[in-house]
RNA sequence: GGGCCUGUAGCUCAAUGGUUAGAGCAGGGCGCUCAUAACGCCUUGGUUGGGGGUUCGAGUCCCUCCGGGCCUACCA
């Protein structure tokens, strides 16, 4: 048994997050988490909301709310809907936990101590109608280049030229539209990234199984241009973690908080250390997965992330670690998706187009959209979601192909032998063929998933569950039971046995549909079938079950087409 | 501008430089009647975006052109 630690991007607060979101990280961590789980392996999966920022107050601002209480209330409506989508995070924690804020401001003092924190003191654009500091790209104006008037402070999205906010000709601040902008002085803290750039390297360099993806992103950072460059990790902000030197006040800095992308890497760690203290535990209950000096030597570290996350992950958050020279546990696989897009564009939080996870929960139980995100996961190149191809995957592959198998195995013993694993008969050939093929098709998944090959695993999934469609038309027990009823009998033993089976490797991709199949045949027995054979022969002649409900019930062209209208354009 | 990824059947995707480029869906034919008109078997369909090159051999490597996407450090 060895030990996983699985990590999830964390989800912004400012929002209900789409299926684009969904997909490139906690999807897919979920499912990584319950394959591991399900092969007996002790698992630690981590995720959280990132709560702090620019947006995160400008949202509470827009919601009429302080910004605590916005995020309280967000959080627990995102975590509402993780436990829709049956997202079996250990722990769903808050950037903004007192965990979080003491972990992060131990680690910040650590850099200090080692001397990789700089002061800088830098000339920002600050809007006194807004009373607060402006982000570049919350700055528009005109763009000196090309004319354009909703040019961002950072870059102008109608000639790309890349701009300084002071460029911009008419600068107004894109919050409040307000143009009483006056450029101020502030101090801030940098990690000393350029300082670790060469130790980062090697590490990089030492992950040769990492996707291409993932190294591609690290190393261009890495060694474009000037190279790696030192990152600000402070902001001039009210909502966040204080800056603090350990315990210690920090002179100069009062008043001004971490910037969010150096303390939410952070609260994989603190989320752990929540979880611990939920559990009543103490802290070497999460040290154990986190410290290599307390245990966490034999554990296996994987994170799942879209590409944007890529940056942060494989620099920032390994810099901070590595600077702090505390043995962290360093992330040992980064498992990174591209974006899936909607109906020919983008699916966009900001401007409300797609589908929203509370939305595709009202409309479909989460084991339609698990099969169908996971299955058409973006792992090789940008992916995209159409109705149409949603409705036929989903009533071809659950509906068709698993629902009606264990619809006809289920009914046809039903009139036949009754609600009860059928006695007598013995296996030939034919069900000697099927164990092999059964046993192929599974080490295989078994590989596919431990390599985390999220699309690949599914397809085999589906073969799987197709050889239980092959053995029926050739074994034919309808047509054997006019012959001889006892063949039909062994038949259909293994045939339900077959149904457990498909629970048991199901259960990662469609949670509910495999508890629904478990729980109709009788059974709580979830064990591997590492020896098919044996597994097959777990429900014994004589064992009740009783015949589900369908498992999956098609989508029809009407509600494909009433949903399709229903969400092409933008969320109110 | 620079960098990276990508382009394979109508659609979604496979294919350590090595037989005749494969699956699923869709289309066509046959079979079966237990089942959610489901399932099984057979089958049509390709100048691997264009062009050039390296090689005994290229979807794969190199050059070039065309199309799509992402990143480019103060959104997170």
């Amino acid at each position: 048994m060895a030990r996983v630690l699985i990590t999830s991007a964390l989800p912004y607060i400012n929002g209900i997050k789409h299926l684009g979101n969904l997909v490139g990280s906690q999807l897919p961590s979920d499912l990584y988490a319950r394959y591991m789980r399900a092969r007996g392996h002790e698992v630690m999966f981590i995720c959280a909301t990132d709560e702090h920022g620019t947006p995160a107050e400008l949202a509470a601002a827009k919601a009429g709310k302080p910004v605590a209480e916005y995020c309280t209330e967000m959080h627990e409506v995102q975590a509402e809907l993780a436990r829709g989508f049956r997202l079996s995070f250990d722990h769903f924690g808050r950037s903004s936990s007192p965990e979080n804020h003491t972990l992060t401001q131990h680690l910040a003092g650590r850099l200090k101590a080692a001397g990789l924190i700089s002061e800088v003191s830098e000339k920002q654009v600050y809007s006194n109608a807004d009373g607060r500091f402006l982000p570049d790209r919350y700055i528009e104006g005109t763009c000196p280049n090309c004319g354009y008037e909703r040019a961002r402070g950072d870059q102008c999205e109608e000639c790309t030229k890349q701009l300084d906010p002071t460029d911009l000709i008419n600068p107004r601040s894109a919050i409040s539209g307000s143009t009483d902008l006056e450029v101020r002085e502030t101090k801030h803290l940098f990690l000393r990234q350029k300082a670790m750039r060469d130790q980062l390297r090697d590490w990089i360099k030492s992950k040769a199984d990492w996707p291409i993806l993932t190294t591609s992103i690290a190393l261009k950072w890495l060694d474009d241009g000037d190279g790696l460059q030192d990152r600000g990790i402070t902001r001039d902000l009210d909502w966040g973690i204080a800056v603090k030197d350990g315990e210690n006040d920090w002179p100069g800095m009062e008043g001004k908080v971490f910037y969010v992308w150096f303390d939410a890497p952070i609260e994989y760690i603190a989320a752990t250390a929540e979880w611990a203290h939920a559990q009543g535990l103490g802290d070497e209950a999460w040290e154990r997965w986190w410290r290599t000096d307390k245990g966490a030597d034999d554990v296996r570290y994987v994170e799942f992330m879209g590409k944007d996350n890529v940056p942060f992950h494989t620099l920032s958050f390994p810099a901070t670690l590595m600077g702090s020279a505390e043995p962290w546990k360093l992330v040992d696989y980064i498992k990174s998706f591209n974006y899936l897009n909607y109906d020919g564009g983008q699916f966009s939080t900001s401007q409300g187009r797609g589908v929203f996870m509370d939305q595709a929960l009202s409309i479909l139980p989460s084991d339609y959209w698990r099969w169908w995100l996971l299955s058409h996961a973006p792992e090789s190149s940008d992916s995209e979601f159409t109705w149409e191809n949603f409705q036929a995957s989903v009533n071809k592959d659950l509906a068709d192909v698993l629902g009606n198998l264990v619809s006809r195995v289920t009914k046809f013993c039903r009139s036949k032998f009754g609600e009860v694993v059928p006695e007598g008969g013995t296996f030939g050939p034919r069900e000697e063929k099927l164990i092999a093929d059964l046993t192929e098709k599974l080490r295989s998944y078994e590989q596919l998933m431990e390599a985390m090959e999220v699309r690949k695993s599914s397809a085999e999934l589906r073969a799987l569950w197709v050889l239980g469609n092959e053995y029926l038309q050739e074994a034919a027990p309808w047509s054997t039971f006019k012959i001889d009823p006892e063949a039909a009998a062994a038949q259909v033993r293994l045939a339900l046995n077959l149904i457990r089976l498909y629970a048991v490797a199901s259960q990662p991709f469609i949670p509910d549909a495999a508890q629904t199949m478990m729980t109709a045949l009788g059974s709580d027995d979830w064990s591997w079938p590492g020896d098919v054979a044996a597994a097959l022969a777990t429900l014994p002649a004589g064992h009740a079950f009783t015949t589900p409900e369908v498992l999956f019930a098609k989508i029809a062209d009407e509600q494909r087409e009433d949903w399709q209208a229903r969400f092409s354009g933008v969320r109110a």
